[in-house]
DNA sequence: CCAGGGATGGACT
DNA sequence: GTCCATCCCTGGT
């Protein structure tokens, strides 16, 4: 399990990086599944123009944003999606880093049953909302705690180089004007389980 | 009070 | 490639 400063650190651009390679487990309904982190994406708080804390807001929904780094923010996107941020930084200061697709590792039999799937293919987990039903996490796991029985992150010794992530700007966040270009979608080169988004 | 809309995915042509 | 399901917060009336 990683420990609560790795997620405090204060460079998201950083972390979302070092997130790739790393290994999300979770423990529900005394299910184990889990799977490495293979695509995230960087909101860089109030400052920035796609993120939901943008311009410091601050509502019920984004609450858990400003939790201090190693808290989980889960938000429902287009009714039907539950999407799992990871909060990094300070208490107050509403990073996240959204976790785009996993490689499937540990049961993989129970994510395909929560998936409602027969075989094993990459849109078992290639996506922020694919992922998040295979490994069981829903908005009720809004401002929980990565130091947790329940969900956790750790490192496998499997450091993903910077000359193998691919950068490209982020899914869906063209309202955000001048910050829609920036760089900040990271991918495991040559990986088939990232997202099939543009 | 209520219409609008979003860090998407799957079914279908 | 296109269409659209479906939740709930937000902001304007």
């Amino acid at each position: 399990m990683l420990p609560s400063s790795f997620y405090q650190k204060t460079d998201v651009i950083y972390l979302a990086k070092k997130l790739l390679g790393k290994a999300i487990y979770t423990n529900i309904n005394n299910e184990l599944t889990a799977g490495i982190i293979v695509e995230t994406e960087s909101y860089r708080g109030v400052n920035d123009k796609a993120s939901h804390a943008y311009n410091n807001k601050r509502t019920k929904k984004n609450e858990a944003m400003y939790l201090e780094g190693g808290n989980i923010y889960v938000y429902i996107c287009y009714g039907i999606h539950h999407l799992l941020n990871v909060v990094t930084n300070k208490k107050d200061i509403p990073h996240a880093i959204l976790i785009r697709a996993i490689e499937p590792t540990i049961g993989i039999d129970v994510m395909l049953k929560r998936r409602n799937k027969k075989k094993e293919n990459y849109s078992l987990t290639a996506g922020p909302g694919s992922l998040t039903q295979a490994l069981g996490i829903s908005i009720l796991h809004n401002m929980k705690s990565l130091n947790d029985k329940e969900i956790w992150i750790e490192d496998v010794n499997n450091e993903i180089e910077e000359y193998n992530i691919i950068k490209s700007p982020r899914v869906g966040v063209s309202y955000a004007k001048e910050d829609a270009l920036l760089p900040w979608r990271f991918r495991i080169k040559d990986n088939p389980w990232t997202s099939k988004a543009i």
